[in-house]
DNA sequence: GACGCCGGTAACCGCAACGTAACCGAGGCG
DNA sequence: CGCCTCGGTTACGTTGCGGTTACCGGCGTC
């Protein structure tokens, strides 16, 4: 374990949070994130997403194990063990990832304003 | 006019309705597409998303307005014509937009692949 | 006078996604 | 014995997106 995970990475305020894009459903993309740099535990992935409940981080890694992005191998020891890890598949998915960041942290202050004009022009 | 819009844009067996990628709520990329190369009318854009309804084309082109990414001209004359077309902010959408096509054109196959493997292995 | 066109709005509704709380089993530990 | 950890599962409630249906005004047309 080289580099804990930080611990509000999802912070609504966060802008990021505020693009237009968004990746498989609600929370596939903060899993992509996570797991970037090295494989995680389940627990270890619920430290920045706090947010998120057991039940919806289940279906999320379902549902990219079922994608072919990521892998889960399940170690026989007490307690527990459980690595996920990104396959060569999940990792072609960064490039385009990167775009729409990139989009995000290019363009997100002018969408602001566009919605600051138009909530005063409706009022 | 000069390029009508095809009738089916989005035939929902097609392939880049798979991809996992989202841009804003579920018709905002696909209004877009219909704007990319010219201004269109609502009952124009009505052809090819004859599957939704006119209240919710309605509200995604609302959002679109509100966040600066089109522009909404209604010409005063009977029966009434509105335009909906492209602002230079929704045109930088296009690369990043892009950038996700090339990524479902190279990788669907793989990820349908990978799904028929996972209900093979459940099953 | 009835109907149609255009670009919507209003009221209602179903369902999937999302969230919450309780519980689980196998083993270690006090 | 009782409690802890890990990685979930199950049952249940809620929220909100998307969809359906009905209706509108103003003019042209039959």
């Amino acid at each position: 374990m080289s580099e804990p995970l930080p611990r509000d990475l999802f912070d609504p305020a966060c802008p990021s949070n505020a693009t237009p894009f968004q990746i498989g459903d609600k929370w596939a993309g903060m899993v992509l994130v996570c797991l970037r740099d090295q494989p995680r535990r389940f627990t270890e992935l619920r430290v920045p997403m706090h947010r998120v409940s057991a039940k919806v981080l289940t279906e999320t890694l379902r549902a990219l194990e079922r994608d072919g992005m990521i892998t889960r191998t399940a170690h026989d020891e007490v307690p527990p063990r459980v690595e996920y890890a990104l396959t060569p598949l999940g990792r072609t998915l960064f490039p385009a990832m990167d775009a729409c960041r990139a989009w995000a942290a290019e363009h997100l202050p002018a969408v602001l304003e566009a919605r600051d004009d138009y909530a005063r022009r409706s009022a």
